[in-house]
DNA sequence: GTAGGGTTAG
């Protein structure tokens, strides 16, 4: 009931239409609870001034948009104003485009523009109803956002900077980065938000590479940079490893103020620098900065857990909370990483337990995913295997996945044969799983074994996740895949590869070629690349990077997927051979081959 | 009076 029977009008009804309107308008003023506002609206209607365009806007946009509002009466208030206005329209969309039922805020769109004598959408309303869409994940979204699309271009919104980052913003959040694109590039003019939705847009879609060619494209235009699009890029350099752009964010935060004034920068900088490789640079980043949140703490555990530096990620989580900052989850996943790398299997388990009994905070898939990471590293299988049947969503392919990546280190056939069955079991075995098992027998000399797992991937047909290499030279991103012959220099680039396979060959490396898996060659497994006699993306990337820097310069890759044991070893003999510093890092940690050796102590 | 942009993990 709108009109409570205990809820008495506040005042005596004032004399005249005029001093009623202001008294309500006043007692509107001060409305701060839902409470309230039942009083004034029982006054409103009343004093029967339900229609005042005054009255009725404050009274539907405290109930549509305040904190203290609902919007169950603002629904009931719309529906008691007669011939609503544009005001009224706009009150009642955003509060439900940005609440948890947003397809409201189409239906009250709909009716809207149902009827033309009504008020006609604005600027406003077009910017709400297509937040709106961006937040339905109905397929019907798909169609109402385009038909609004048509519908400002038809009103001449097309060109309004705010309309149209919601519209890029709409189309990119439901995974349609073409169409933000066109929005982006049909814009007559732009603004600085518009260029760092862009950004935004692709790099929250995981489009980094386009992210930082959208720079290349705001260089040109002049139209300067700010925190906002400093975070973004800096995101994206710390996705793809491209430390020299990710170097000059860093300079023009410093010379515009930014690295200072603003935490996003600060945070971002660590997190690309501990990305990139440069762990030194993350935490002169870190120390310089006055203020920290959870993001910073995070940044600079996570950066050193990558890097297998588990006691200093520790260290830093004892400082962390000295200073009074609540660990949140990913803290500890960094943590435990940390811990997995460096093989500090006490430690790990200690924290994994502290997560729960001390912090409230229950461990989810990823950090069951590092436990059996930690555990079956040590050679702990059988804990491993324990800890998946204690998870609670021990259904998880990835769980198992990792026990069987652990059994190819250790040699283990049996368990590796239990993590196998169990991915069967759940349909997700692919052709990476294959591998890694059939790998496991090639290496205990079961032929029947490999056989097995060759007639299972032809069987199956292979599905393998593509494997590529990114490489920063001079500001330029650089991507190689498997047998590239994409980039404009492939001559010259496999040129260089077969000169520097002879100089390694002469140090002695050999091609690993060890496991007679003739059907196999070539693939690359999820998770490990996998196959020789192919030139691997990494080992076209290095080729590249020696042939275009100066001697001495430290190469660093950026790979999707893990180090395969011949590209291990050829880096290894390359930084020999070269006398190069060479940093990748693969999907899952960082390598620094240096002289001949590599960081992970040839343990990853 | 109302509207658009940011970081870790995934």
């Amino acid at each position: 009931m709108l009109l409570s029977q205990e809820s008495p009008p506040l005042e005596a009804p004032p004399e005249t239409s005029n001093t009623k309107t202001k008294t309500i308008l006043n007692l509107l003023q001060g409305c701060n609870t839902l409470k309230k506002l039942h009083k004034i609206h029982a006054c409103v209607i009343t004093a029967g001034l339900l229609n005042h365009p005054a009255i009725s806007t404050k009274l539907l946009n405290f109930c549509a948009v305040s904190v203290s509002g609902s919007l169950l009466y603002a629904r009931l208030l719309f529906y008691q104003i007669h011939n609503p206005q544009i005001d009224h329209w706009n009150s009642i969309i955003r509060g439900f485009s940005r609440s948890s039922s947003p397809i409201q805020s189409i239906f009250f769109y709909n009716q809207m523009v149902s009827i033309p004598t009504r008020s006609r959408p604005d600027t406003y309303t077009f910017s709400f109803v297509l937040r709106a869409c961006e937040r339905v994940i109905l397929p019907l979204a798909d169609s109402k956002r385009k038909e609004v699309h048509g519908t400002v271009i038809r009103s001449g919104y097309d060109r309004d900077f705010v309309v149209c980052t919601n519209l890029m913003r709409s189309y990119a959040g439901n995974g349609s980065i073409e169409n933000a694109r066109k929005v982006f590039d049909e814009m007559p003019a732009r603004d600085l938000v518009t260029w760092n939705s862009m950004i935004s847009c692709y790099a929250q879609a995981g489009f980094h590479y386009e992210a930082l060619k959208t720079y290349d494209l705001m260089r040109i235009e002049n139209v300067g940079v700010d925190g906002f699009t400093l975070v973004g890029l800096l995101s994206s350099c710390a996705h793809v490893g491209a430390l020299n752009l990710g170097i000059e964010m860093h300079r023009l935060a410093r010379e515009s103020g930014f690295l200072n004034r603003n935490i996003y920068v600060g945070n971002a900088l660590i997190d690309m620098y501990a990305k990139c490789g440069n762990l030194e640079a993350a935490l002169s980043v870190f120390d310089g900065m006055k203020k920290r949140d959870i993001f910073t703490w995070n940044s600079i555990v996570v950066g050193y857990g990558v890097h297998g530096r588990g006691l200093e990620a520790i260290e830093f989580f004892r400082k962390m909370v000295m200073e009074g900052v609540k660990p949140n989850s990913i803290t500890f996943l960094g943590l435990l990483c940390g811990c997995s790398h460096q093989g500090l299997v006490q430690e790990g388990v200690k924290f994994f337990n502290l997560m729960l009994s001390k912090y409230n905070i229950k461990p989810e898939i990823k950090h069951y995913g590092c436990m059996v990471d930690l555990l079956g590293r040590a050679g702990k299988l059988k804990q491993a295997l324990d800890v998946i049947n204690s998870c609670p969503s021990q259904n998880d392919p990835v769980l198992w996945r990792t026990l069987l990546g652990s059994c190819k280190i250790h040699k283990n056939v049996e368990i590796g044969e239990i993590a196998m069955r169990n991915l069967v079991q759940l349909r997700a075995s692919n052709a990476g799983d294959c591998v890694l098992l059939a790998t496991i027998y090639g290496e205990v000399n079961n032929a029947d074994g490999v056989s097995a797992m060759r007639k299972m991937i032809k069987s199956q047909g292979i599905k393998t996740t593509p494997g590529w290499s990114w490489m920063e030279i001079n500001d330029q991103v650089h991507k190689f895949v498997v047998n590239d012959i994409s980039h404009p220099d492939t001559n010259e680039i496999y040129m260089k590869l077969r000169e520097v396979i002879q100089e390694v060959t002469l140090l002695g490396y050999v091609e690993e070629d060890s496991m007679s898996l003739v059907s196999l060659k070539g693939f690359s497994g999820e998770g490990y690349c996998w196959g020789n006699g192919s030139y691997h993306s990494e080992k076209l990337a290095i080729a590249f990077g020696i042939s275009r820097t100066p001697v001495g310069t430290c190469l660093r890759i950026t790979k999707n997927l893990r180090v395969c044991r011949d590209c291990h070893s050829f880096t290894k003999f390359v930084s020999k051979a070269f006398n190069r510093e060479i940093v990748v890092r693969d999907r899952v940690r960082f390598h620094h081959f240096k002289d001949g050796e590599c960081s992970c102590k040839d343990y990853w």
